[in-house]
DNA sequence: AAGTGGTCTAGACCACCCC
DNA sequence: GGGTGGTCTAGACCACTTA
């Protein structure tokens, strides 16, 4: 019964990756690469077990995150299954800047304005529940289609999932894409939108008039654990912008 | 190391009911009546599991469904941590005029403008996708909390859905009750949301200065089959209102 | 070094589904 | 009845935090 920790029998790894998000990755691979097909049944989880070398703790553990993230379902006395494959673009999201753009046949770029890593404010450090001074980074830009300004875009991220944010082109990346590329699961996003009059600093990266009427949007955008992963401000003009968004609710009113 | 079932040692049920989900309902109640307050720590794992009488896998797995519900969060070395009690009442749609004043404890009442059958133009019908001059009933509100004026409603439902409209009273009962009251299912809403500067009219009806930055919202409301339900433009005062909502992701990014 | 959460195991029994 | 997922346990070691 002795936990004998030898070397991970899923991948030849070094060390620190936990052996179920390793179960994980090895059933996400061979789910994507249609080694098994979608709607259908995977092997029993005791089979499973000994194939990956763990124990049915663990497989279940990479088991229910796969289900968190929409690759799989289970079923009682059934089995597990792979999710049919069409699965609905992001429901219930308000639409990205980028997407508009795409929607509408616009090209999305940025003009940066700080790309650095900083120490956190009272306020922030707050938002993300964390040490006031814990490192933050710091990405601030202009966004532009079509190279008209349209909004300000202030981002603060936690340090350690910054990491490599020095050698980003944050001018054509989007912020979203780099974090979720480096694995963190973007699940929820806390928001706030209100409008506002756009101060002296505002107006003039937007080249509008002090006083015009702007979006204040603010976002916290957490993972699946509830951990902070972005806090952004966006304020879009007025005139050029509106955002988009579609709910689905599920009863009441 | 056999699993007797004993009767659940947690709560005095009959059976059903998880141990994990029982340990889950006695720390949830435990922070409801302010027992641990918002931001505090929890007893060790290991002590929980005494008092709970739980192995410690199964506590984990109400602390960590816990987590999911936004109520605590985990600090590794440190320990499990009360989250602080406005992160919890997030809408995951937009969160409507009446729940805001219920959430802040204010009053939601209406002076009501207009109220009538009429018929549509063809924007209107355009946006309803029927004939224009179709009937529409017409509801135009001044919306208020304790009797400060926040937003201007105008809102159009087909003439068919609002039957006996006539005879309820709008300026204290909410037009989606109403709806959802008459039997049908408001399932979808399709928004858009922009900032706009006042209009004499809109200032005089809120009481703020022409020019006065405006949250201006747009919804169409669709059934189940995607029939239209009820249009609805919304004026809010930019410094008195903030809409909030937190969008939920399926999977990836 | 002590305390706390994070991961992992082997084995057991229960509830559900289908033959 | 046999297979499959769902729940549960006791005990072990690792990693992080704090002192």
């Amino acid at each position: 019964m002795t936990t004998e920790r030898t070397t991970p029998a899923v991948l030849p790894s070094e060390y620190p990756e936990p052996l179920w998000m390793q179960a994980k990755a090895v059933l996400r691979a061979r789910i994507a690469s249609g080694e098994v097909s979608p709607g259908s049944r995977l092997p029993p989880e005791r089979e499973l077990c000994q194939m990956l070398a763990i124990s049915r703790v663990t497989l279940r553990k990479a088991l229910t995150t796969l289900v968190e993230e929409g690759v799989l379902r289970s079923a009682h006395g059934r089995g597990w299954y792979v999710t049919s494959a069409e699965r609905k673009e992001w429901p219930n999201t308000l639409e990205s800047f980028s997407e508009t753009a795409r929607r509408m046949g616009l090209l999305p770029t940025s003009r940066v304005l700080r790309c650095e890593l900083g120490t956190s404010t009272y306020d922030e450090a707050e938002a993300f529940q964390m040490a006031p001074g814990t490192p933050l980074y710091r990405v601030d830009r202009v966004r532009m289609l079509n190279e008209v300004p349209i909004a300000v875009d202030e981002s603060l991220v936690p340090a350690d999932i910054a990491v490599g944010f020095d050698s980003v082109d944050f001018s054509t990346r989007s912020l979203y894409d780099v974090i979720a590329g480096s694995g963190f699961h973007l699940a929820q996003a806390d928001t706030t939108i209100e409008a506002r009059p756009a101060d002296a600093e505002l107006a003039g990266h937007l080249d509008i008039e002090v006083g015009t009427p702007v979006l204040d949007m603010r976002q916290i955008v957490r993972d699946g654990t509830q951990r902070p992963l972005l806090s952004s401000v966006i304020r879009y003009a007025g005139d050029r912008y509106r955002l988009r968004t579609s709910f689905s609710r599920s009863a009441d009113a």
